[in-house]
DNA sequence: ATTTAAATTTAGACAAATCTAAAAATTATA
DNA sequence: TATAATTTTTAGATTTGTCTAAATTTAAAT
């Protein structure tokens, strides 16, 4: 397999984790800044491969082969990601991009030494669970900060935007996974929130809140 | 900087190590198990990119931008295996393949920081040199065992080949870096050898003695 | 000094992954 | 429902790295 084709499925695999409905070419173009042409180029290769089921102009979605492969390749992500956080000092805004490099390094005895190593962790500095190496998940139910209400306490456990610029935002603010936060006030006209973390107040903007699990 | 561009710098690197004079196309192509019509295309575009001196016809060098490219990607591959026998448990003969594949990784600051994390060793898992980040290397004067002499006394400090064949036979004889030898008698017939090695004795053929470098 | 052999380069082709531009299918709108 | 807009696919070109076969250069052997 080669690394284009892991991009492929593993960007398919993000996108219907969201909906759950078929994913379409130009969302796939959207997401890895390809064209929509380059797309259904290699949707066809995927599909004489196994990987996606694809009907033309019908969308495209992951076979059982091609859903466990893009686990196996958000497991590599995931778990690189954590060594590089916690073995060799990394801060979680500059991880995503190295791991996209080590995600297709192909050993699985690698990865399973690399597992244990960590302590088989469940979540990636983001959050975000880690699947075993038979592609099991464990799911731990998590609402976004926007959806809660006044006067309730929750631990941030994850982030939906995993972008660099967010995650420095969130260090400046003291936002880290495993704070508290509480919400003081939610402003009706434009859905900010006041909140408490830690010992500090703030207010932050719907999109903020949009972003940050709470559990 | 592409994958086959890197293979290229560190074959060429190679192979200039051991004779210092220019290398030939197919000394390349057999090294890479390739075509020679692949090198000299290669040889070209290096050479565009002032990694390398090519005269058509008369072989190739390294220029000093290519010299330090490829002892970075020397540097990296090294690590990496010191990382995955020191931290992964993985023995010396399971880890140069991964490290082909880990060399290509590109972040400075990953390699710095692995550099940091395995305590800054000065040799890999077979005993050779870890160009440090400036392309330093600590060069250790050692000898090939087939050059020792009866009674002499040395410690096992690397090896010459290290495919996986070879290394598998040295933990059937239990010999390893640091590994204490002595040579018991030198066979003037076929220019093997009898020798110590802790407390057993063992004879190894003149192509075994020719692969263990002695201190 | 020719001739022969070996090494190296060139010419042309191919597969993978991408692109642009044009055609076709689907979806939305009037 | 007919037409317009959007989405998707196809056709053809490009880049990278490789290959085979033929041509060229260098080295070796009469
Ligand atoms: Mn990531
Ligand atoms: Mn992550
Ligand atoms: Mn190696
Ligand atoms: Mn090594």
């Amino acid at each position: 397999m080669t690394f284009s084709e892991e991009n492929y499925l593993k960007t398919i695999y993000h996108l219907t984790a969201i909906s759950d409905i078929d994913v379409s070419t130009n969302a796939i173009a959207e997401k890895m800044e390809t064209k929509a042409s380059s797309v259904t180029d290699m949707l066809k290769k995927l599909s004489e491969k196994d990987l996606v089921n694809y009907i033309k102009y019908q969308g495209v979605s992951l076979t059982d082969k091609g859903k466990l492969a893009a686990k196996m390749i958000v497991r590599k992500h995931r778990l690189w990601e954590c060594f590089l956080v916690e073995k060799l000092d990394f801060s979680w805004d500059e991880v995503h991009d190295i791991a996209e490099q080590l995600e297709h390094i192909k050993s699985e005895k690698l990865i399973n030494k690399l597992d244990d190593f960590l302590g088989n962790p469940t979540e990636d500095p983001h959050g975000d669970p880690i699947p075993d190496a038979q592609g099991r998940i464990i799911k731990v139910e998590k609402q976004l900060l926007s959806e809660f209400d006044k006067n309730q306490i929750g631990i941030c456990v994850g982030v939906k935007d995993t972008s660099s610029d967010f995650l420095k935002y969130l260090d400046k603010q003291e936002i880290a996974l495993g704070s508290q936060i509480e919400i003081i006030e939610k402003e009706s006209f434009d859905s900010s929130f006041r909140i408490r973390v830690g010992s500090k107040e703030l207010t932050v903007s719907n999109k903020i809140a949009s972003n940050i699990y709470i559990k």
